[in-house]
DNA sequence: CCTTGCCATGACGTATACGTCAAGGGCCTC
DNA sequence: GAGGCCCTTGACGTATACGTCATGGCAAGG
């Protein structure tokens, strides 16, 4: 038993992300994270390793953290039945679907011209060299 | 004829492009652009109209303008048959094919993890209607 | 006891991508 | 010829996301 139990300091999390811990305290205290105190020391757990790791992938793909933040809070709201709360996760879920949806046809678009430059370059540098 | 000589002036293209006369001359004063002049006042052709459509794609999928510049100069070296030159086209848009595809497929996982939410609030709010 | 190492907060600096005046020039119109 | 309107450059302001000290606490090791 005891095994669900890990811990990690800031410094660890940190570099298991390969980040920074000016990084994680910037997003603390931008309220993304909320770490336990022990001493006054940041713990994190389990739970804050899965917020860091959505919040490092939702950068990753262009998000703010304002907008992380309110994503954030729809995980926490989802279990929530009132029907306003509802309503509103479905509103926020399907336009920020549809936002990924277009970046996502937009990075296909440039694929497909970054692959005619390749290709083009490629088989010039062949006739050249073969 | 002449049906192909169409020019612009800044505020018309940025209003094309749902974008700010000062974000087009900023991308010029980065090197991104190069409008004619006629006496002094920036007058936009055809290609110069391309270019800001693709600046403008790539910002949306998180390209920042430094990368999009040289991403620009890959187009222009494009038709050059000098080695070394073909040799860095294909490896800068090899590399920036993975990139984007790394991108692409962190916005599928992202896009997965909204479908989860946003259904599971449809159906509770579903069986609360219904 | 003192150094080493990690932690904390606070303040200032930096890079990116513009927004927002300010001051002035050129052209058209009434 | 005064007013609009669009253009120019230049300078300063702003938001985002941290980096980089500076300063100090606390704990383990020698």
């Amino acid at each position: 038993m005891a095994a669900s139990a890990e811990l990690w300091s800031i410094s660890q999390l940190a570099e298991a992300f390969d980040t920074t811990p000016r990084a994680v305290r910037f997003y603390e205290a931008k309220g993304l994270l909320k770490p336990q105190r022990v001493g006054g020391q940041r713990v994190y757990c389990e739970a804050d390793r899965k917020r860091l790791s959505l919040i490092l992938r939702a950068k990753s793909i262009g998000s703010k953290l304002s907008d992380i933040k309110t994503f954030l809070e729809l995980y926490g709201r989802e279990g929530e039945g009132r029907k306003r709360q509802l309503q509103f996760v479905i509103d926020k879920t399907a336009s920020e679907i549809n936002a990924l949806k277009a970046k996502r046809s937009q990075i296909d678009a440039t694929l497909a011209e970054l692959r005619l430059i390749h290709d083009g370059a490629r088989q010039r540098l062949e006739r050249r060299t073969g």
